[in-house]
DNA sequence: TCCTTTGCGTACAGATCAGTACATAATGCC
DNA sequence: GGCATTATGTACTGATCTGTACGCAAAGGA
C-alpha cells in the first residue's frame, strides 16, 4: 500500500470523473481504468464518496495553482492581474478536454447543501473569492469585497456559458465587463 | 392514455429531477411518486431520455414565462427591465425549494456536447440570450449583442454562486454590476 | 523450513438500473 | 350480450451499482 499509489489513483479518477461525471462513473470502471484491483481501491478509499472528496481536493489544488501562476505570468500589477484572470480562463476554454468546472458539476450532482461533496465544492469557490478579494484590495478598489464577488460572477458565468453554448467568446466578453467594473471601482 | 395525463407525469417528474438530479433519480422512483404503473410510464415516454427532454421543454417554458412576466411587472422601460431581471433572480433564489438552474445541471450531467439533453440545455440559454439582446437593443445599447452576453454571464454566475455559497447576495451584486455595464453601454 | 502477516484478485452479495413480457381489467363498437 | 382493442399492474430480464468475503501468493521472522 504505497502512499504514492493512492495519489496515482486519485489522479486517474480525476480524469474519468471530470470527463464522464460522478454518478455516471462506477467504481467498476475506475478499477478497470486504473488497473488496480477492487480490494486495493477500497483499501485506499473506504467509499466512493471518500474517493470523490480526495479527487476534489486534488482538483482544487491543481486548478488554483495553475490559475494563480498563469495570472502572475500574464500580468504584474493587481489590476492587470484581475483582467488577466479572464485571459487565463480563455486559454482553459480552448483546451481540447475542457469540460467546465468540476466544482459546479459536483454541486449539481450532489445538491443537498449539507452533503460533504457539495460543501467542499463551495469551499473551492470561497477560496477563489478570497484570492480575488485580495487582488481587488491591492488594486485599491473602493469596495474590494463587492468587486471581487462581481468578478467571480463573471468568471462562473463565463464557464457555464462556454460549456452550454460551446463558445470561447464568454471569456472575452467577461474580460471587457471586468474592465468596465474595475475602472468604475477605482475611479 | 389521456393527453393531460402525460403533462401531469412531466410536471411531477420535473419536481423530482429538479430536487434530486437526473442520474440519481431512477424510473422506479418516478413510477412510485407519480402513482402510475411502469407500463403506462413507458407508453408515454419510450425512454428515460425522452422523459427528460419533455421535462426540459416544460421547464424552459415555465421559467422563461415566469421570468419575462415578472420582469415586465417590475419595470417598464427596457433599461429598467434589464436591471429588474436581477431582482427577479433574487426572488427566485429566496424560494424554499430553489435548487439552481435545471439546465446548468442537465449540461453538467450530460456533458457530451452532442447529447440531445446537452443540446436542449444550451437552447434554453440561447433563448434567454435572445431575450436579453432584444431588451438591450430597445434600450439603445451601443453593442446589444455584447451587453446581452455580459448580462447573461452575470445571471449564470449569480445562479451558480448562490447555489454553492448558499447566499442570495449574488443577485444584488450582479444587479449593481449590470447597472455599471448598462450605464457604460448607453453613454 | 515453517509459520504468520500482509496485499491482492476473483467472485460474489444485495440493491437498483432501464426497459419488457404477459396477464388482466376497462372500454368501445355492434 | 359478445368481441376486439386498449390501458394498466405485476413480475421479470440482464446489466450495473456499491461494497465485501474469501482464497491465494509473496514476504518477513525464527
Amino acid at each position: 500500500m504505497r502512499p504514492n499509489k493512492r495519489d496515482e489513483l486519485v489522479r486517474k479518477a480525476l480524469q474519468v470523473f471530470y470527463r464522464d461525471g460522478f454518478h455516471a462513473t462506477g467504481m467498476d470502471r475506475l478499477v478497470v481504468e486504473t488497473g488496480v484491483s477492487k480490494t486495493s481501491m477500497y483499501k485506499h478509499f473506504r467509499t466512493k464518496e471518500e474517493l470523490i472528496l480526495a479527487v476534489l481536493r486534488l482538483r482544487d489544488e491543481n486548478f488554483r495553482n495553475w490559475f494563480v501562476r498563469r495570472i502572475e505570468e500574464l500580468a504584474d500589477t493587481p489590476a492587470d492581474q484581475l483582467l488577466a484572470a479572464f485571459d487565463a480562463l480563455g486559454e482553459w476554454f480552448r483546451e481540447d478536454n475542457f469540460r467546465g468546472c468540476m466544482f459546479i458539476k459536483a454541486g449539481a450532482e450532489y445538491q443537498d447543501p449539507d452533503h460533504p461533496i457539495h460543501v467542499q465544492a463551495g469551499e473551492h469557490k470561497r477560496l477563489l473569492l478570497e484570492y480575488f478579494t485580495d487582488l481587488c484590495r491591492k488594486a485599491g478598489a473602493r469596495d474590494p469585497d463587492k468587486l471581487a464577488c462581481q468578478l467571480l460572477l463573471l468568471k462562473e458565468g463565463a464557464i457555464v456559458t462556454a460549456v452550454l453554448l460551446h463558445s470561447c467568446d464568454p471569456a472575452r466578453d467577461a474580460k471587457e465587463a471586468a474592465q468596465v467594473l474595475l475602472q468604475n471601482a477605482l475611479a
